[in-house]
DNA sequence: CGAAGCCAGATTGTGTGCAATCTAGGCCGA
DNA sequence: TCGGCCTAGATTGCACACAATCTGGCTTCG
């Protein structure tokens, strides 16, 4: 399976711009997709848009119902427990694949995202925790990217997108939040000592301490 | 993440029948797509084609190349290997989860299927090689409903979608084949046994005894 | 004779109009 | 007053028309 080439025309632009709008947030879980506001927002007509849409919904970013439009998906405790056991599946070995195809240069760029989290993650007057979503998206992304392994990395791209219901770091609990953070940094010692089952074991815990937070504080948004 | 409602639209009924047109083997891999032709085809206009292209797309099923059109995807060796990877990651999870879920009557149907695909595949005068495909299709599908998983069925459906360029069971050699029928016959032993460890054993087998097979034919595809 | 440029046919990308369907609000009857 | 029905507005689904882009073969020049 190869991958779709850049996006030149409107469609894969909206198709781009309607994933970012909704990763970072702008629009809230379950709010109503119109095609119309959406064409006028985004600059084009509707015929783009509605495969943009037919596109996020194949990747389970938005909910598609016949004659009744699209919603930002939602996801229960049941669904997002699965996304996390998915996770668990695929990313630690997609972490250890990583590790043996990481040159120093990799490494560097590992390290140099760690630490910036962990700069901007710590409390005091310079904690920053939105800036920690899109450093923990690249460093993901990066390490995935290294494994060279397009079909697991597919199938895990749609586990990744699928917690945006929280996709900010003001759930995590200080402890929990140190501790993943150190993950980073511990990931990145064991992709620069070169031992995959290091790396995946760091990994595996990261995964598992996210899903701890992350169904607490949906538990908590369904029963308030 | 929530399943889109049942198929009513044009665009779902077009999607469903493309997908079982190629998963059918009506079209090679690597064939053309053409949006007039499929539209004539279906009866209906480009617009639901369109869509229907889109989504299999993201499915994996056609490649999508901006203003050059739709083509059955095509399979190198090393995408192959990772799509088995992916099954292998997955799918004796799903078996496993799939035992304590599975009611008598669930074990009985996955015993009948299971002892008509030996029937049918067995050597002599009843064998019917493209028999096995619909009745192979139908006992993973049903393992895999059983698990009640859907972020990792949905994970590895564009697994399973894949390997299509060798849809046919003509590739295994007799070894393998009966190899192949005997761990459907002991999955449905474990599962009516209620042993997890054994179901997810066997599947794993199963997988990676496909995977010797499906490579080797694929090599020699590539290289005649 | 070979190669680069170009033109025509075909195909995809996008915009828009109309029919079908859904939602919301008011109206009528019990 | 409350519940069910019905109509009007809005929105999606589909079809079609036109513009943009690509493919392949031809011409022309070196």
């Amino acid at each position: 399976m190869t991958q779709t080439s850049p996006s030149v025309t409107g469609r894969e632009k909206a198709v781009d711009a309607l994933r970012e709008l909704i990763l970072r947030g702008d629009f809230p879980a379950g709010a109503r997709l119109g095609e119309m506001e959406l064409a006028t927002r985004l600059g084009v007509s509707r015929t783009p848009v509605r495969e943009a849409l037919t596109r996020l919904a194949a990747e389970g970013l938005v909910e598609l119902v016949p004659n009744r439009g699209a919603r930002v998906s939602k996801w229960s405790v049941e669904e997002l427990e699965g996304v996390f056991e998915l996770r668990t599946a695929l990313e630690p070995k997609l972490t250890a694949l990583a590790v043996p195809k990481a040159r120093p240069e990799d490494v560097e760029e590992l390290d140099r995202l760690a630490l910036r989290m962990v700069e901007v993650g710590s409390p005091g007057p310079e904690q920053d925790l939105d800036a920690l979503v899109p450093l923990n998206r690249e460093f993901h992304g990066r390490l995935v990217a290294l494994a060279h392994h397009p079909a697991l990395a597919g199938a895990l791209a749609s586990a990744v997108h699928a917690p945006i219901v929280l996709r900010n770091f003001h759930t995590y609990d200080e402890t929990s939040l140190r501790r993943s953070l150190a993950h980073h940094v511990e990931i990145v010692a064991a992709v620069r000592a070169g031992d995959p089952e290091w790396a995946r074991a760091v990994m595996t815990a990261h995964i598992r301490n996210a899903r701890a937070v992350m169904v607490r504080a949906a538990r908590e948004q369904e029963n308030p």
